[in-house]
DNA sequence: GGCCGTTAA
DNA sequence: TAGTTTAACGGCC
């Protein structure tokens, strides 16, 4: 599909929830707002979860670990996975390229947001994806530095190369982390995994002058939950054995796994749930709880189980473009900014198609406008077309239609 | 298919 | 003064 967004109507000041958010502005109005729904849907569980303390739930356990014993049957620890992650990754070109930053807070971005803050900055508590004048007041030395975008693309394409070498099919993430399955290089030398992955992050050093951590294990999810452990400039290994593996999960708390976010570690909570051993334990309630698919996903992470296939081939699926902007509400400035989005998206479009080196080969069905209002609250509306299409032209066109439908806005 | 919510970087 | 942007996926209707 393709989706065509428009950012809406920002304004305001700041919101709270211990340091970095403060009340009464429109955006904490917004954050309460979500918080509230969220302590409803608790409720509802919890409420489910206090009947079910009371039934008798050992069918429902012997399917479970029915399931579980297949999950088992099928684990895979052939495979030497690697999660390459660069630390600070912006922070650190920037300071590497202005060596008088060094030693000094500072985050990359601007007054409204922050890509990255140094390890300096952290110990005030900024954090990426913080307002810079929230984070200013955090830190009032707090040096701001513009992202250079072209520099970490450059970068990471240097980066990539070190990757190849060890796997040619790795899985880049993003400009700074990768998946690598490096059993056939390990194979292949007869090295140490723990010597490989040292000599991964020596090169990337001398070649960039900057440092990675790396998480060493039998799958994806270990080796994400692994990097992080030594960072900055370490690594860490689970070996491919159970022992260590369920050794190493018991007492993981749950918010570790990539997928388990703010949200889910709430109800996990309310649940009396903080660790993957703990997820385990439940299992019979989170089976009852939460849909089948959500189970799979939670009782996998409590096993330790995760995907061990790595590769490069990737098939966008969406591509968009998004501004939060001053507010509007006259229909012929939305319209304009409407134009220039469409626009945006449409060069954007024809960027990767020439990266491709054919013409048009991405198109879409599906246009999605994203509406941001002065509340902050956001809807999106969407719109499938009987065609592909790809030109600004229509992308507006369609754009425009939806816009017009929900007018006047407010 | 449409819309919302969650997650992650 | 000022609270982002892009992409993916799941759930529900």
């Amino acid at each position: 599909s393709l989706r065509k967004r428009m950012g809406g109507l920002a304004a305001n000041k700041a919101g709270l929830q211990s340091v970095d958010r403060e009340k009464g502005t429109a955006f904490f109005e917004n954050e309460a707002r979500k918080d509230e729904a969220l302590n409803v849907k608790i409720d509802k569980m919890l409420k489910k979860y206090e009947f079910l303390k009371k039934d008798d739930l050992s069918s429902d356990l012997v399917k479970i670990d029915r399931i579980i014993h297949e999950l088992e049957r099928d684990r895979d620890l052939s495979h030497i996975i690697v999660h390459v992650d660069m630390d600070a990754f912006y922070a650190s070109v920037e300071e590497r390229d202005n060596p008088s930053l060094r030693g000094k807070p500072m985050a990359v971005g601007d007054t409204s947001m922050l890509s990255t803050a140094n390890y300096e900055a952290r110990k005030f508590g900024v954090r990426s994806a913080m307002p810079g004048f929230i984070a200013k007041r955090l830190c009032p030395n707090l040096i701001l530095v513009p992202l250079h975008f072209e520099k970490y693309r450059t970068v990471s394409m240097q980066v990539r190369k070190v990757f190849a070498q060890y796997d040619p099919n790795f899985t880049p993430m993003s400009l700074d982390e990768a998946y690598l399955d490096v059993t056939e290089y390990i194979q292949k030398t007869g090295r140490s995994p723990d010597e490989v992955v040292q000599q991964i992050r020596d090169e990337i050093f001398s070649k960039t002058r900057l440092t990675a951590s790396a998480g060493i294990a039998a799958n994806k999810l270990l080796a994400k939950v692994c990097s992080d452990i030594n960072k900055p400039n370490g690594q860490y290994r689970i070996q491919n054995n159970l022992d260590c593996i369920m050794e190493f999960i018991r007492n993981l708390p749950a918010r570790k796994v990539s997928g388990i976010g703010r949200v889910t570690e709430r109800i996990l909570d309310a649940l009396e749930i903080k660790t993957l051993g703990d997820i385990f334990q439940k299992r019979v309630y989170i089976y009852k709880i939460f849909t089948l698919n959500s189970f799979q996903f939670l009782i996998r992470a409590s096993l330790g189980l995760g995907s061990t296939v790595v590769k490069s081939d990737h098939n966008r699926k969406s591509m968009s473009v998004e501004r939060t902007f001053a507010p509007l509400s006259r229909p012929e400035d939305l319209l304009a900014k409407l134009r220039e989005l469409a626009d945006h998206l449409s060069a954007d479009l024809k960027k990767e198609d020439l990266s491709v080196s054919r013409q048009h080969t991405l198109h879409g069905k599906t246009v999605t406008l994203k509406f941001k209002s002065i509340s902050y609250g956001v809807t999106n509306r969407a719109k499938t077309i009987p065609r592909y299409i790809h030109k600004a032209d229509d992308l507006f066109y369609f754009g425009k239609q939806i816009l017009e439908a929900e007018l006047p806005l407010n």
